[in-house]
Parts: structure tokens; sequence; C-alpha cells
DNA sequence: TTGCGCGATGGTAGCGCTGCCATTATGGTT
DNA sequence: AACCATAATGGCAGCGCTACCATCGCGCAA
């Protein structure tokens, strides 16, 4: 290693002298240019551009106490609802001095509360983080981080500053409407195991039913601890808990102890695909025999045969916008609206579309129908 | 706001004078615990807890020039290929201080080449980055960071200092050898797109066909531009250019186009999974009249009606082996070996297994059987 | 006894930047 | 003409930590 001094990167005092200014006008030049009249810009900005001069963002940080990384907690970093999510997050952060880091939360509050008792001490621009299920002593470390904490995928009437999301429990209510629409009578939820959104799903599903007064309580089908608290996860190194050979599991269980039943709800696509496996291989006619709906709307439910029902939501949308305020308020503005939602949208396809509907006067808030 | 001075966190002077001990002690006990005297080490943790002090991480990466953030370059957020490494790298970060930062190349040399040059200045701990197809000033910019450069999920006999992955040629020959086993002729290739790495699968199909004097250039059936230097994203807020819709597509193209064929090699599950429901669309059996194979083996491969062919890549494996190696160097460790190949399994599923199989006796490497 | 190597500890001087306040120039108001 | 609000710029003093070198004491070889 040669000397440090002499060749290391330039500084922001370099730069100063090349121009010919203080230090204090460069930095202000960078970050608030609107500040420093358009001569001395200009002299700056050769200058930088003469010595190939980058901030060092460590110092930046050091000096304001306050760095560019947008904190994102999220419970699984393989899960497609979560990875579009970031997806989001990471397009809506372009043009923008921003980075992301990203913490897994594995579903679990303990975790979570250790992931921000260490994200608050590095004094993060912003912090994003799903849903509304943090403890209390994590919510008090996000209140007072003294930064945005922006929440995303679930609405809440108490956030925490800002939430973005949409209902789970509305979410699950319309597509069992459509469901009970369609004529379905024995409707079976299916699920691997219950997150607090998950559970709102099923709260859904259970007053669309209880309305229509065909409510069995023992047509939940489920895997896993029934309880709240723990996670589910198996994920390291292989198979997902949450997969299309569980749902093609659930699928049989389903049908062997409720032969009956005449239509699936499953709390996710890929289980939902994984039960139209499981009917193939059974010869159960989808959606004669059997309606199937999903949740969550990924690419392939549109393109399987039969197409499947799903809920779209918007995962890519919800991060963009989660971003968006983020920087909207790095920009010094206002929480323009402390709840916002940004729906779903129904949509049915063949698989849950029996011959004779019942007239669709109904279920048409959010609604939408693909192809 | 109130003073700062005051009610602000406690530095480690704080923590050294409450010990009765120099700052610069009490820096050396929470790096170098070893290097501390065990009766002055008990009393520093004693005032830490009590203070209940946590490390500015800005100012330790501005005085020592190096932070504990990973960065982690990857071609697309979306595809659960990259979610999957990602949580490898993540879970192999457990237990440390290090935390990750990715970033997103969209398979854009000129974007990884910006994010590079503003990721290098960072001052990272360490960089992990996709594939071998960096552009050469990228290449200069990884050689020159200063810290552990690990590349994944390819191999390469020149690494910039370490690779972890696997040949994508050889899997694709060994997958193709596997359809030739089976007694399949006419493989048509389907491909979205070709990445650098998908181009390698391409290339290992080809020697295999090329050896069994199969080889038909016009079997390649691909969507988007042949080039391979522009990326074909079409991710943003929507449906992914990869998506089992297109595989529906190029199935009915491959079918309609070459009505002789009787099996298809998809580039990615994805694919194959819309080729499956194409085929079943269309009434064509799988695997008597057509056989499927994929890459990638989703979970979703295993739980289809047929089960489906595919190459299983160690998607988490490569992350988190990525990540050990990084800390085995941050730990003042060396390369103990520079090019680290994982391997692959070819999963052979009903989608590929004809009633008469030729012989089994070649194609051995690298390969299991599911189930 | 002297000298020396070595482990343990501390002091000093920044790392590169920004917050705060001061200073100067400018132009309009009374 | 005196005054003042405002814009443009700069100086100083850290932000909290670590690199570097100095110091101290102790045990052991000569």
């Amino acid at each position: 290693m040669a000397k440090r001094r002499s060749n290391s990167r330039p500084t922001i005092s370099d730069v100063a002298s090349l121009a010919g200014v203080g230090a204090i006008t460069v930095s202000r030049a960078l970050r608030e240019p609107q500040k420093v009249s358009p001569a001395l810009r200009k002299v700056i900005d050769d200058a930088i551009r003469q010595l190939n001069y980058v901030p060092d963002l460590n110092a930046r940080a050091l000096a304001s106490k306050r760095s560019d990384v947008v904190a994102v907690l999220i419970p699984s970093l393989t899960q497609s609802v979560f990875s579009d999510v970031v997806r989001g997050i990471y397009d809506g952060l372009a043009d923008s001095p921003l980075r992301i880091e990203v913490a897994n939360t594995g579903y679990d509050p303990d975790i979570e509360e250790n992931l921000v008792s260490r994200i608050v001490r590095h004094q993060p621009a912003a912090i994003i983080v799903s849903g509304t299920d943090q403890s209390a002593t994590t919510r008090q470390m996000l209140e007072n981080a003294g930064c945005p904490v922006v929440q995303i995928m679930d609405l809440s009437d108490n956030p925490i500053q800002q939430i973005i999301g949409f209902s789970h429990e509305e979410a699950g209510y319309q597509m069992t409407r459509h469901l009970v629409q369609q004529g379905y009578r024995r409707i079976a939820f299916l699920t691997a195991w219950l997150s607090t959104r998950s559970s709102g799903r099923l709260h859904g599903y259970k007053r669309a039913l209880d309305e229509a007064n065909l409510y069995d309580a023992s047509l939940l089908v489920q895997r896993g601890s029934a309880s709240t608290t723990p996670p589910p996860i198996a994920e390291q190194g292989g198979r997902s808990f949450l997969s299309a050979q569980m749902g093609k599991e659930l699928m049989y269980e389903a049908l062997e102890r409720h032969p009956d039943i005449d239509a699936v709800f499953c709390n996710n696509d890929v289980l939902a695909l994984g039960a139209l496996f499981a009917c193939q291989s059974l010869g159960v006619h989808v959606p004669g025999r059997l309606g199937i709906a999903g949740f969550n709307d990924f690419d392939y439910m549109e393109a399987a045969h039969p197409p499947l029902s799903s809920v779209r939501i918007h995962r890519w949308r919800c991060g963009y916008e989660a971003m968006t305020a983020v920087r909207h308020r790095l920009d010094g503005g206002e929480i323009d609206q402390a709840v916002i939602d940004i729906g779903f949208d129904i949509m049915e396809r063949e698989s849950t579309l029996r011959a004779k509907p019942l007239p669709a006067s109904a279920a048409t808030i959010g609604m939408a129908v693909s192809d």
C-alpha cells in the first residue's frame, strides 16, 4: 500500500481550493444548488468533474447525522409478493442518492424488534416496514426513529406515521362473495399458515359466508401451527413451507375430509396452483366440479389451464408509492395522507366461472375482469 | 428539538469515562476483545450495558474507511432465482454486524457500471456480483475496490477474485443428454431472451445435440431481440417479460412452426410451466407426445401434473457460500479456492420419461433423481 | 544489574463532511 | 442618509470513531 494521503480520493476541500471557494460552498452546491449563484456553481461543477470528486457518504452521514440508506423490513425475501414490493421500492429511488438495505423479519416480531433496534442506530434516511403487527417496543422505536417511517401491505386506522396498502379483510370478502355468486356453496379455505394478513383474508371469507349463511368452520384446511406468533419458516436452503406441493396436499386433504366441497379459496396463488395440479391428477373438473381461487395474482394464474381466479394486489405499486412518500418527506414535504388505500382487483377467471352464475348485480367495489 | 448535546446517544468516550479507561480501549474491546485484558473487558462491558451504548456505524466507517455494508449486485430483484440467492446471502450474514445493500443491474452492463462506480466509493465491506459479463471498466473498478469481491451463479477460469457457481453450459448439456436418452429426437429450445448465462445453456444444448447428430438451428424458439446486449426488461409495475404466459405462447409457436417436435427444453421453469399449460389446453400429451424440461427447479415443478423435469440449481447455497467466503476473508483469511463449483442436479421427472428409454449408461455427472 | 521484547493501554490527530453563525454585498424603504 | 431585510459566501468547530505511535510495566536473557 502506498501513502494514504497522496493518492487517496479527492476531498471536498480539494475541490474548494481548485474552484477558489470555501469548502462549505462546495458542500452547498452539491446539496442545495439553488442557494449558490449560477456562476459559482459552474466553476464548482467543473472542478468536481476535473478531479473526479465523489462525496464520501460515510463522512456526510456522520456530520449530518443522517445517512442515505432506506431500511426495508420484510417478512420474507423469497416470497415473490415481497420481491415485487422491493422491486417497486427500488424503482422508486431512481435518480436519487438513496440506497436500500433489506432485512428479513421471518414473520417473527422478536427478530423484527432486534433488527429495528439495530437499524435505528444507523440513522437511516427512512424506514419501510411491512404490516401493522409490530411489537409495542418496535413501534415505539419506530416512532422515535426521527426519520420517515412508512408501513406497507396493509391498512390501519392508527399508522405509526403513514401506511400504504389495502384491506386483506375486504379482499377476502370480495373474492368469497364472487364465489358465492357463482353458485358455490361449500367453500373451503386452504392455507399453509396464517400470518396476520392471512388472518384478515380469512375474516373476510368468514364474513362473506356468514352473510350468505354458508359458513362452516370445519372447512378451514391448514397446515402447521394455528398460532399467530411463531413463524413457519422452513425456507432455509430448500423448499419453502409455502409451496405448490403443499397446495396439492392441502387439496387432497380437503377433498378427503370434505368430499362435498365445491370450491376452494387458497390463501396464496402457490397453493392454488398446487390445488389445480391435485385436481388434474384426480380428474376433478375445474370449475365444474370444483372452483379454485387464489390470492396475489402471480403471472401464472392467467396462463394456467384453466386460468385461475385470484385477487390481484398491487405489490410493485405499493413499494413504489412507499418510496414516493418517503422522498416527498425527505424533500421536506408533510404527510399528505396518513392512510393510502391502493386497493386490489378481483380477477374472475375460468376456474371460478360456472355455467350459471347468479345475477352479478352486487360485488362491484374494486373489481376487474381479466382478458 | 431539545439540545443535541445533552440527550443524544452516549458515545464511546462516555463509556470510557464511566469505565475509567481510555476511549481507544473501549474501541478495542469492541472490535478486538482478545487484545484487552479480561478484567478490563468486563468493566467496559458493564459500562456499555449501563449506558445502553451502541456504536455509531457512520463514524466507524469514516474513521476506518471501511463500512459493514456488503453490496449485492443482481440482474433482477423479482426473478425468484435471485431472491433465493439473496436469501442465502442474507442467511449467511447471521450473527455478524454486516448488512446488505441490494442493487439491480437489470442485465445491463452500463447500469451495472454505474452502480459499481457508486458503490465502490461507499467503501463497502465486500461486493457480491452476479455472473462474469462485467464490462472492462466495471471489472477494473472491482479489482481496485480494495475489498473482497465474489462473483456468483457462474464459473470462469479468470475470476476477479473468487467465483462460486456452476456451469450453465454443462447443465444445458446434461439435461439435453437426458432428453436424447429418453428417445426424443426433435428437441426445441424455448427462451424469452438470452442472457449470458442462458446462452451458456443453449451452447450445452447444442453440444449434446451435435454429438447425437440431432441439432437443428431452426428449433430455437425465442422472443424479443436475439442480441446479447440490451435487457428485455418490462417488469415495471406489471407482468414480467419472463412469464408463464410467454411460455404458453412460445409453446404454441413451436408446435405451429415445427409440428414434428417431440420435446422442448425451456430456458426457465416459468416458461416450462406455461408450456405445460399450452399442452394441456391443446390436449397434447406430456410426456407421450411431447417432453418438457425446464431450468431452475422451482418448487412447483415437482407438484405439476405431470411432474416437470428440471435442472436443480443451488441458489440458496450459492448465496450462502458467497457470504461465507466473504466473511472468511473479512476475518483475515486468504482465498482458499478461487473457483468453487457447486454443481447442479438433473431432476428427471415424468414430463420427460418415455416408456422406452435408451439404456441409461451415460449421463452420470451431477445427476440425481427426485422422488 | 542492565537491557530488551512484548503485551496492555492511552493520547493525539485526524477521517471528510456539515451545522451554526458570522460576514459581506445588494437593493429597497423610510 | 441611515437602516434593514435578504442573498451569497465563508470560518470554525465538531460529528464519533479509529490509525498510529508512544508509553508503561513486567519477565527474562545476558
